[in-house]
RNA sequence: GGGGUGUUAGUUAAGUCGGUUAUAACGCCGGCCUGUCACGCCGGAGGCCAGGGGUUCGAGUCCCCUACACCCCGCCA
């Protein structure tokens, strides 16, 4: 008998044969994915990474082939020559190779398997926590298989972008010096230096400007980042970027630069063709319209800002609407159409949920045919003028439901933007993955340069300092800063940010008036960018890039829920790693090596 | 830092008003079976009900604490 892996080398995988290939000798390899065991006949399913091939082991054909496939269990390592043999009339129709199967003359088992602690199957009711402690058989199954060939795939096809249009890849250091202000970072301490650190870089941002300094006007990098902030659904503390740089361009040429690469995805992996330019919406509009800057566009149900018309009112009668209104509050309100048909205790769990997210309650109003509101606190105090014109304002009809926050400006935004989404998904208004016409996409542009912290009673950088003001703008820097628009932009997905960046703030001049604004001095600046002021004074292009979050376009292109499921060795989200135990304890020597001292008090371990 | 949900055989779940031996399916072990593909049939093993404390004659079930996981707010230039 040939020996397998030495002379007998795979000849296909799993997802491959067809009935073109009958009467062909194959070699497969792969593992058990399923058995059915007639006594005579050993029916196998083997599964590689391409898909499934049945294999058939006959008594009376190979009997000490036959008795070796009865001892096979789910998940163990084989390989198997044998001849493609028609099924004819046996044919599986839900298999790729349904048609044919492989009659074995020869099996070796390479490794036998314990019994798995879950099921290896496509659909798996298993407890992520399960899952994760043995990502590698999570990541044997076949959605978690396609996805990762996918992630391959964008890989592959980006590179091949950017290179084409002449990019250079260019790596940066993740090992860096902290810089204040943004994500907070992980730290590592350094032996040599004792008591210093190092920080890993949540972003490769000020050194793709340097490259740009340095002459290399198009860099591209597919590069990981770090950031030791909270973890979401869709944030994880590494994660990987399409990072994109470009001197001697408009915002303009960065935007067609990432609408080709975006289109040539979704076109190559999903066979969508994306309607370009993007669509643009002003930052203003979009908060807004929407309460937050990632819009998703694929269903209605708007917000509408009512400030206005309650202060032309005065509050209509009402105290609690005054008060949001003095004290420089908003008003927002959104529209339930009369088809959702919420129950009373249906609304009652939404207050519930929005008082979860800083809100003190949910005002709404069922709107009644003529005009009157009924179900509403304010339906007995609210002067019938103001009632009329809020109900009109928002475009109610009657049986609509009306539903109001009022307040903080930040609060009232973020509820009604988390409500909106809620209610989207709550009443089916967002058509499945893979429904077609699903892909919403948007250019978010023109925020405001600063935003005011309220703690530090200061003007602060919105996104970092080194974003460039609108022209027509810099005659407010000193006088309204709340008034400077700048050159930064989302590109949004449905709903999701896959992507921001900006034009650069090139002019030194201008960038120490910005700093100005922001309460720096001229010595804080110094110590904390002057590496980059220093590079920015030496001939600096006009320059600007972007960074696309990657595992969250991996994310959308394959329809997963959940960033953890594009990404193959995910973090819980308290940041640990459930197969490896990540991040785990050092001994002592470690530690005074590195200078380094813990403060914590010793976990208690449960006996 | 705050709010919420959950934790029962290897896995997924059921477990009534607090009541005496904690169920089922799949998986696992043994046996039978040549056309199955969610194969079938017969038999079997498998549990500190997350951990700790309390209430009670009696706790998987009620209360408190802790751990872990998940979702959200804050945070994420």
């Amino acid at each position: 008998m040939a020996r397998f892996i030495t002379e007998l080398k795979r000849t296909h995988t799993c997802g491959q044969l067809t009935k073109a290939d009958e009467g062909t000798e194959v070699v497969l390899y792969g593992w058990v994915n399923n058995r059915r065991d007639h006594g005579g006949a050993v029916f196998i399913d083997l599964r590689d990474r391409e898909g499934v091939t049945q294999v058939v082991f006959e008594e009376d054909v190979r009997p000490e082939v036959h008795d070796l496939a009865g001892q096979l269990r789910l998940e163990y390592c084989v390989g198997v020559r044998g001849k493609v043999v028609s099924r004819g009339g046996n044919a599986n129709p839900k298999l790729k190779t349904g048609e044919i199967e492989v009659h074995a003359s020869e099996l070796e088992i390479f490794n036998r398997s314990e019994p798995a602690p879950f099921q290896i199957e496509d659909k798996i009711d298993t407890a992520e926590e399960k899952r994760l402690q043995y990502r590698y058989l999570d990541l044997r199954r076949a959605p978690l298989q396609k996805t990762l060939m996918t992630r391959a795939r964008v890989n592959h096809l980006t590179r091949n972008y950017f290179t084409d249009q002449g990019f250079l890849e260019l790596e940066t250091p993740f090992m860096v010096k902290y810089t204040p202000g943004g994500a907070r970072n992980f730290l590592v301490p350094s032996r040599l230096n004792a008591g210093k650190f190092y920080a890993l870089a949540e972003s490769p941002q000020l050194f793709k400007q340097l490259y740009m300094i340095a002459g290399f006007d198009k860099y591209f990098q597919i590069v990981r980042c770090f950031r030791d902030e909270d973890l979401r659904l869709d944030r994880q503390p590494e994660f990987t970027q399409i990072d994109v740089e470009r001197s001697f361009v408009t915002q303009d040429d960065i935007f067609e630069t990432i609408e080709g690469l975006v289109c040539t995805l979704w076109k190559e992996v999903l066979g969508v063709e994306i309607p370009r330019p993007f669509q643009r919406m002003n930052f203003d509009e979009s908060m807004a319209r929407y309460g937050n800057d990632k819009p998703d566009l694929r269903f209605g149900m708007e917000h509408v800002l009512l400030t206005d018309l309650v202060r032309a009112h005065d509050g209509g009668g009402v105290p609690l609407l005054k008060e949001a209104v003095d004290a420089k509050g908003i008003v927002k309100g959104m529209v339930v159409p009369a088809s959702a048909n919420l129950s009373r205790t249906e609304v009652d769990k939404l207050e519930e949920l929005v008082r979860g997210m800083g809100s003190k309650g949910l005002a709404r109003a069922k709107v009644a045919e003529g005009g009157e509101w009924t179900q509403s606190p304010f339906a007995k105090t609210i002067t019938p003028e103001l009632r009329l014109a809020l109900t009109a304002a928002c475009g109610a009809k009657p049986g609509d439901l009306l539903l109001f926050q009022f307040g903080k400006e930040s609060v009232v935004h973020t509820v009604m933007a988390n409500l909106r989404l809620h209610l989207g998904k709550k009443l089916g208004l967002i058509p499945e993955y893979g429904s077609g016409g699903t892909w919403r996409f948007l250019w978010v542009v023109n925020p405001p340069l600063f935003e005011y912290d309220e703690e530090a009673k200061q003007w602060a950088a919105a996104h970092h300092a080194f974003t460039r003001p609108h022209d027509d703008c810099l005659q407010y820097l000193e006088s309204d800063p709340g008034k400077v628009d700048c050159y930064r932009y989302d590109c949004v997905l449905n709903g999701f940010e896959i992507g921001g960046g900006s034009i650069r703030l090139h002019d030194p001049a201008v960038q120490a008036r910005v700093f100005k604004a922001m309460g720096i001095s001229d010595e804080e600046a110094r110590a904390k960018f002057g590496f980059l002021l220093d590079a920015l004074k030496m001939g600096a292009p006009p320059h600007g890039g972007i960074a696309l979050g990657m595992d969250r376009l991996v994310m959308l292109l394959t329809g997963a829920e959940s960033l953890r499921d594009v990404v193959a060795w995910p973090k819980t989200q308290k940041g640990t790693d459930l197969m490896t135990g990540a991040p785990g304890d050092v001994d002592a020597k470690q530690l005074r090596d590195l200078s380094v001292k813990s403060t914590a008090e010793p976990v208690k371990e449960p006996r």
